[in-house]
RNA sequence: GGGUAUUUAGCUCAGCUGGUUAGAGCGCACGGUUCACAUCCGUGAGGUCACUGGUUCGAGUCCAGUAAUACCCACCA
């Protein structure tokens, strides 16, 4: 059979055959699966990538912990579902078309909508298309027949009602508000998708009036219509409530003056100009005071009509020559210059924000509605949170989550962009219709605007899951039923606000429970310098690359093992290139195993069939090692499993036992333990382990293979105490043989009056033992008496295992004075106490073999 | 300004509820290729677990503080 078997495992050869027999088999469809009538189900929804651009390394390690957790559970005979598909990314594919269409000398206002909108489809086509590959190239065993897209039928439909119905629950409504701009997208954005970058700027202190104030952008001056002051300072207590005119450099302007909390008194001079319609807290604070609001600035960054012989310009040029002006008026006090702080930048092009006034659709946070037991969709989404019925791991991020939720302001959720859910709202004249289907009648026209992508990819779990046809009468139906709320979102810690936060206010409202049970976050993979890895720099790692140069399998492994949830991850070529020797070990592995043309796995083993010392040692350490992997898995600790099971698998399994197995051929008890290796390591290298486990039964897929349940009478204590005992002593002879220089083809002769594994000694350390007591000079390593006639150095040995004597020594010390610790006896748990006593007896044994030894080489 | 995390071997990182002589991979040193595997095997060197206190019979692990680094949130005119 071996000559059969290539000498190495071509992942190239393999996987995308391994992925074509799974994908026919229907089993990635769990309504396919042979499962138990009663069995739960276990669903992920893949956290849809955008179509902007194909995955990198983010994504692979996105795909690689769930389809690990699906495969897991669908092995352990759950119902499991991991549904995939794409996010149309609004704001964001309308920039990346319209960039490649501007390289071409065109713009989307050129082309106009409809032209335009089809050059996004034709894009996202594409990009979907790649999207689709890459997923199957890294093994993702999703449900296809479930693909949805953020922006398809089914979803329009959907977001559609959803819409309608918050409108009429009265937590969606149309405001004139001062909203986050960006001049570039004209569109506005939400609080979060706005980035602060540091800028030094200067500080402007103004003559302004009876008071000198600061600002960093004097052009808004022209919009002012107060000034406030902290109420309780009393450089301003006489003036509040007064009216001033102030001078200005398109004439007088009258302002008045409040007192309002939200100033700052040791800031500046404590006094502030209010421009409502240009600045968030000059928005509130004219709220609160009835104050009139001028808008000053358009919609594309430039100065409006009503600024004179400024109209015209951006906010940069007005700032510079309303500045040069208010000089030569002597309205400028001074300028302080190095003035350090944030700007408003958009998240997707970088342009600065402006703050202007816009009539646009809000999501209400804070109203309080009977659908949601008189709470409001905040305080439902809190409640989520702090009653666990949704677990975030780690932790920590409960308390990100918590502090977001509780600051959240109203969510503005209409985008003046072209590519996105059309807003389902009609005028006609003042007239306001909102329905899922266009009202009878010409005269009416559609809102011009789209939805915040989030509001669509915040209804992801349930409307990829039938809803709303699946959901009638306040009760789910079909999938809706069966998959939701799902189990686990798995995405990066990074979108946990901009999206988790809105999937669970969407999902409460719209099916009063929470999308999943739990949040597992993982942290962003970056290069191994720890620098996030972007085109620019130049030092990302392309994901399909590593696949083609090492096999999905190993790129899998170096994304799950050496990292835990919610910390970054740095890899590089090099970590995966070692996970594929990993992987090559695998195939050896089996490539041994085939060898013997008995050879067949074994799904069970009876006692009778452990033979050997060495049966009972593997076979105890594999049962333990399925309940520590299960139980890491169960409880998010991927890369523990793994390295549990990599040094399972090369160290105890490979390195010992098969050595073994070539003297003893116990090929039940290999075939047992390596069935189980193949199962156990699935969920980490579905490919390399489906390949080697089809090469044996023709007609069975491991994938849906029963996953190990650990039998508790195969763990053998004292089998694995005494094999440990025979390492040792195998490990010491190495030792000597290495230490000193002993030609590794020289047999050298022992004797030990009671061998235990004789066989074993001899092969794996090259000796010669017998049972006669040759009259020689020995070294005594347990109860072997190495004959090292001329072979070593006496007094550096001496030296070496005194040095070990005194090691032992201290620790007896150590644990002894423990157990004469009053304290410690009376306050540390049996289990303990009874642990450290036969720890200082082995110590103790240790020493006396090891004291025993010295005398011995003294003598010689 | 507020918050969170990180700091363990030369490098990259594990270490779950406090309890053996703190681990892995890479790198390094030495030795080894007919016998599954040089994408390999064997042996070894290398750590005051950032620092200072505290709690405890016992601290890499818990608490407080300090320092460095990273990130998040808020935005102040």
């Amino acid at each position: 059979m071996l000559s059969q078997i290539s000498k190495r495992y071509d992942h190239n050869e393999v996987e995308d055959k391994i992925y074509e027999l799974w994908e026919r088999s229907g089993f990635f469809n769990p309504d396919n699966l042979d499962v138990e009538k009663d069995a739960k189900s276990y669903t992920i929804i893949l956290p849809p990538p955008n179509i902007t651009d194909k995955l990198h390394l983010g994504h692979s390690a996105m795909l690689a912990i769930e389809d690990l957790l699906v495969r897991f559970h669908r092995m352990k005979g759950f119902r499991a579902l991991w549904v995939p598909g794409t996010d149309h990314a609004a704001i964001a594919t309308q920039n990346v078309v319209e960039k490649n269409l501007l390289k071409k000398g065109i713009t989307r206002q050129s082309l106009g909508k409809e032209k335009f909108l089809e050059e996004v489809w034709k894009f996202l086509n594409e990009t979907q298309a790649t999207i689709q590959h890459q997923m199957r190239k890294m093994g993702a065993s999703m449900d296809w027949s479930r693909e949805a897209f953020t922006l398809d039928e089914p979803r329009k439909k959907a977001v559609r009602k959803m819409f309608v119905d918050m409108y009429n629950a009265g937590l969606i409504y149309r405001g004139y508000r001062v909203v986050n701009w960006c001049p570039r997208c004209h569109s506005t954005l939400a609080d979060d998708e706005v980035e602060y970058k540091e800028e030094t700027g200067k500080l402007y202190w103004l003559k302004y009036g009876p008071f000198i104030l600061a600002t960093s952008r004097p052009e808004t001056k022209l919009g002012d219509t107060a000034v406030a002051v902290h109420p309780d300072d009393p450089r301003y207590k006489d003036m509040v409530g007064k009216k001033f005119m102030i001078p200005g450099v398109l004439g007088d302007f009258e302002i008045i003056v409040v007192a309002d909390k939200a100033v700052d008194k040791d800031f500046g001079s404590g006094a502030i100009k209010v421009t409502p319609a240009h600045d968030f807290a000059d928005y509130e604070i004219a709220q609160r005071h009835h104050i009139p609001m001028k808008q000053i600035i358009d919609e594309d960054g430039k100065m409006m009509d009503n600024c004179g012989k400024y109209a015209g310009m951006t906010t940069v040029e007005a700032r510079e020559e309303i500045v040069k002006d208010m000089e030569k008026m002597g309205l400028i006090d001074h300028i302080e210059e190095n003035y350090v702080h944030n700007l408003a930048t958009c998240y997707r092009c970088g342009t600065v924000i402006e703050p202007i006034p816009s009539k646009q659709w809000f999501v209400a946070v804070d109203k309080k509605i009977e659908k949601l037991g008189n709470k409001s969709l905040k305080e439902r989404a809190l409640e989520a949170a702090s009653k666990k019925e949704i677990k975030f791991i780690p932790e920590r991020f409960t308390k990100r989550y918590s502090d977001w939720m509780t600051n959240l302001h109203d969510w503005c959720i209409s985008r003046q962009i072209w590519f996105g859910h059309d807003i389902p709202v009609w005028y006609k004249g003042q007239e306001i219709y909102v329905g899922e289907v266009a009202p009878k009648g010409d005269e009416w026209t559609q809102d011009p605007d789209t939805l915040d992508t989030w509001f669509s990819s915040g209804m992801w779990t349930f409307s990829t899951l039938g809803w709303p046809e699946d959901y009638k009468d306040g009760k789910k139906t079909e999938d809706l039923a069966k998959f939701h709320p799902t189990q686990v979102l798995e995405t990066g810690y990074d979108i946990l606000t901009l999206w988790v936060s809105r999937m669970i206010i969407m999902t409460i409202f719209a099916l009063d429970e929470v999308p999943f049970e739990n949040v597992y976050l993982h942290g962003l993979v970056l290069d191994k310098h720890g620098k996030k890895m972007s085109k620019s720099k130049g030092n990302g790692i392309d994901p399909l690359e590593m696949i083609e140069k090492y096999g999905t399998d190993a790129v899998r492994l170096s994304l799950l093992l050496g990292s835990t949830p919610g910390n970054n991850v740095r890899i590089s070529e090099e970590k995966i290139e070692n996970f594929r020797n990993f992987v090559t070990k695998l195939w050896n592995i089996y490539r041994y195993f085939a060898s013997n043309p008995r050879a067949k796995l074994k799904d069970n083993i009876e006692k009778d069939d452990l033979k050997s010392l060495s049966d009972r040692w593997i076979v105890s350490e594999l049962n333990s090692l399925i309940s520590e992997v299960s139980d890491d898995v169960e409880k998010y600790r991927f890369s523990l499993a793994g390295e549990k099971l990599e040094k399972f698998t090369w160290d105890k399994f490979a390195a010992w036992y098969v050595e073994i197995h070539k003297m003893e051929k116990n090929d039940i008890v290999l075939g047992y333990v390596f069935d189980k290796i193949l199962k156990l390591w699935h969920p980490f290298t579905p490919f390399v382990t489906e390949k080697i486990f089809r090469d044996f039964y023709e007609d069975k897929l491991l994938m849906v293979e029963k996953y190990p349940e650990s039998d508790k009478n195969l763990i053998n204590k004292e089998a694995v105490n005494e094999f440990g005992a025979l390492q040792e002593a195998i490990s010491k002879i190495r030792n000597i043989r290495t230490s000193y220089h002993i030609d590794s083809k020289l047999i050298i002769n022992a004797h030990s009056e009671n061998i235990k594994n004789k066989e074993i000694i001899e092969k794996l350390v090259r000796i010669k033992l017998d049972n006669i007591n040759h009259e020689m000079r020995t070294l005594n390593i347990g109860n072997i008496n190495l004959d090292i006639t001329n072979i070593i150095d006496v007094q550096k040995e001496i030296a070496s295992l005194e040095k070990e004597i005194k090691n032992m020594e201290n620790s007896i010390a150590k644990t002894e004075a423990l157990l004469n610790n009053d304290n410690f006896i009376k306050k540390a748990d049996m289990d303990i106490i009874n642990q450290t006593k036969t720890r200082v007896d082995e110590y103790k044994e240790k020493l006396r073999v090891q004291r025993d030894l010295v005398d011995n080489l003294k003598q010689l």
